[in-house]
DNA sequence: GCGACAG
DNA sequence: ATCTTGTCGC
C-alpha cells in the first residue's frame, strides 16, 4: 500500500511550483492579498476514525474570520509518518469544494497547512499535496521538526534555536546535500519554540516565511490556530451531544406510539 | 535494545 | 493527534 502512495507522491510532485505566482516577493505588504485560509483536522479521543475537518478563511491583514466550515468525517487511512496527506487531504479537498460552491468569492489566495511541504522524506508533504490538488498556493507550517535528510533535533539545532532572539528571526534548514528545505521561524516574541516553514506550492520560501510571520498573533499562525480551535470545539460539542443521546434515549416516535 | 515518529 | 490543572512568570 505504501508503495502505491510513494508512486502517487512521485507523480504529483512533478507539478509542485516552488516560486511565487503572485508579485509578493517584491511587495513588503503583500499588496492585493485579502484572504488567507487555514486548514486542520482534530481527532476524537479514543476513536481512530472520527475527526473534524475544518477550513477557515481570514481577512488579510486584519485576520478576522470571514468563513468557517467544520465537518465530521470518517478517516480511513492510518497515520503513517511521511504519508500524512493520504489520511487528511481528501477531507480538505472536500472542504475547498464546498467553499467553491457556497462562497466562491471567499476563496483564499493562500492556504496555511499544518504539516510540511517539501521538507519531507520524498520532498512532497501535505502542503504540497494539497496545493497540487487544489491549485492554490500553500505553505507548510509544522510545529515539530521532521528529522529527515540530515536534519535532526540535536545539540547544534537546539543551539540555533537559542540564537533566535527576536520574533521574526530565522535559520535555514539544509539537507545533507546543501539544499534549503525550510526555515525555522521564531514566530512570536514570547515563544522559545520555533515553527518550521516549508514551501508547499506556488510560493517561495522567503515569501512563505514573511507571510506566516505576518499572520502570527501567537506561536501558531492565526489561520491554522483558528481552524484548530474551531475543529476542537466542534468535536467537543459533537461528543457532548452523542453522549447525551445515549443517556437520554430518543422518545418513541408518534407512529410507534399510535401503532397500538 | 534504542531512537524516531509532520498530524 | 490525545491524555490534562494548576502554576510560575512577565
Amino acid at each position: 500500500m505504501q508503495r502505491g502512495w510513494e508512486r502517487d507522491q512521485a507523480q504529483l510532485k512533478a507539478d509542485v511550483i516552488e516560486q511565487d505566482t503572485e508579485a509578493w516577493q517584491s511587495s513588503p505588504s503583500f499588496a492585493g492579498l485579502e484572504r488567507v485560509g487555514g486548514v486542520d483536522l482534530s481527532y476524537v479521543k479514543g476513536d481512530d476514525t472520527s475527526a473534524c475537518a475544518s477550513l477557515v478563511v481570514l481577512s488579510y491583514p486584519d485576520l478576522e474570520v470571514l468563513y468557517e466550515d467544520c465537518c465530521m468525517v470518517a478517516v480511513n487511512a492510518p497515520y503513517v509518518a511521511g504519508f500524512l496527506a493520504f489520511r487528511e487531504v481528501p477531507f480538505l479537498v472536500d472542504a475547498m469544494q464546498r467553499l467553491e460552491e457556497r462562497r466562491p468569492g471567499l476563496r483564499p489566495q493562500v492556504l496555511l497547512v499544518d504539516g510540511n511541504g517539501i521538507l519531507h522524506h520524498r520532498g512532497f508533504g501535505l502542503a504540497c499535496h494539497l496545493g497540487v490538488l487544489t491549485g492554490l498556493p500553500c505553505i507548510g507550517v509544522a510545529k515539530n521538526l521532521l528529522q529527515v535528510d540530515g536534519l535532526s533535533n540535536d545539540e547544534l539545532h537546539k543551539e540555533q534555536i537559542r540564537d533566535l532572539q527576536a520574533g521574526g528571526d530565522t535559520f535555514p534548514l539544509s539537507s545533507t546535500s546543501g539544499r534549503i528545505l525550510g526555515m525555522a521561524l521564531r514566530s512570536y516574541a514570547k515563544s522559545t519554540k520555533p515553527v518550521y516553514i516549508s514551501v508547499g506550492h506556488k510560493m517561495s520560501l522567503q515569501s512563505a516565511v514573511r507571510l506566516v510571520h505576518s499572520c502570527c498573533k501567537y506561536r501558531v499562525p492565526e489561520p491554522i490556530r483558528q481552524a484548530d480551535i474551531r475543529s476542537r470545539e466542534y468535536i467537543r460539542k459533537h461528543v457532548e451531544a452523542s453522549s447525551a443521546a445515549v443517556s437520554q434515549p430518543e422518545r418513541m416516535s408518534e407512529d410507534a406510539d399510535s401503532e397500538h
